[in-house]
DNA sequence: TAGATTGTTAATCGATTAACAATC
DNA sequence: TAGATTGTTAATCGATTAACAATC
């Protein structure tokens, strides 16, 4: 593909970094100073080993008998992962899960920021969903580059997912969270996280019946 | 591990075909009778050797130059990852994302039932989420067992999801998706898939940033 | 110092892809 | 028949784990 500036990461590596974070979050409020690979390995069951080997990939160099220094760590990984507080996005579909999200105390408390919400349904329109308003499809562009927004999340119906995302990629929009249980197909410039709950549950399903 | 019925199916395998059921459904209701595994790789970006080898993992056998007849495949496949008509899920937690869970028409549509709401504050009790009504957690293990429930959705405070969490595994249920940011330890017993939204958020803020 | 831990290289393991005979 | 597709085995690729020297 392109050139990029940082060096190719595995996506599993990603998905773990992102755990260690959430993890090494909660040792920081407890006042935790160190931690060590094998400390992270055991919250997370992984081996020592991988712990390492993914932790190279950072810029965190750790201390030999000490390990990691616990707020230098959490730093070093929220900027790897792109976090910082306020990062904006944009929920399109004000249906029972938009607006849920909308006020999902979860998102702030991590550093996310929702930047707006949208329907196409004009009866919604201007409707209240905590401090934001439901706003029309039209002015999704507008927003998004007014703003600066590269998130957004689809939560809509399976048969518009295609189309949201369309016009989320046309407005500038570089990464999507996908809730719809449709496959979208996008430019390879933008990103696509799918998270259908309901496909959750049926790996679940199935992976309770394998251990019985 | 103990031994089991069936084979041991690798994870990503258990992932990818729970996809191809979305795909073979909407197929399906084109009335489509065929599917090769090119139409399939074609549209989820894999190699058709992929999804033959995932195929071959199912008992669902295909027809040269034909590929597999839709209808047969679908009903396997749902099989295969133990989805049926009716599967009962309890959601605990009936804050904005509990509750918008159990609105959620998704559920329905692939086959899923909610068979409760569960919540901790005694001031949302009876309180009514569509046709259900809110129940107190004392209540929990009785629902499970009387409708033998096997999966639950956590939909709690990250604070609380490990005692929850107790409670639903003591109570029998065999499978938990969770969607509170927190690492939970569960016996061997009991499946958990990971389905928290503000860290798809984090990941996707890296593979944006990855691909700049 | 002795012991614990990092950082990195090599070995292992498993998943994906390629290849191809069998089949319709 | 010729061509397309399955089903399976072998080759490749990449991720995980093990091992160990360096370090504090």
């Amino acid at each position: 593909m392109n050139n990029r500036r940082q060096k190719e990461i595995p996506s599993p590596v990603i998905r773990r970094v992102s755990k260690y974070l959430i993890h090494i979050e909660r040792l920081e409020e407890k006042g935790r100073k160190w931690v060590s690979s094998k400390d992270l390995a055991d919250a997370l069951g992984l081996t020592r080993s991988t712990v390492r080997m993914d932790v190279s990939y950072l810029r965190v160099s750790g201390v030999s008998k000490r390990g990691y220094a616990v707020e230098k760590f959490r730093k070093t990984v929220a900027k790897f992962l792109g976090v910082h507080k306020g990062c904006k996005v944009i929920i399109v579909g004000a249906g029972n899960l938009g607006r849920a999200l909308a006020l999902h105390k979860a998102f702030a408390q991590k550093g996310f920021k929702i930047g707006g919400i949208f329907d196409s349904d004009s009866g919604l329109l201007n409707e209240k969903v905590g401090s934001l308003r439901i706003r029309s499809m039209d002015t999704l562009s507008q927003v998004v580059r007014r703003q600066k927004i590269r998130l957004a999340i689809i939560a809509v119906p399976a048969q518009a997912a295609q189309e949201v995302a369309d016009k989320l990629v046309q407005a500038g929009v570089r990464g999507l969270l996908n809730l719809a249980c449709a496959d979208l197909i996008v430019p390879n410039s933008v990103a696509v996280i799918e998270s259908r709950i309901a496909m959750d549950l049926r790996e679940l399903c199935c992976a309770v019946r394998m251990r019985e």
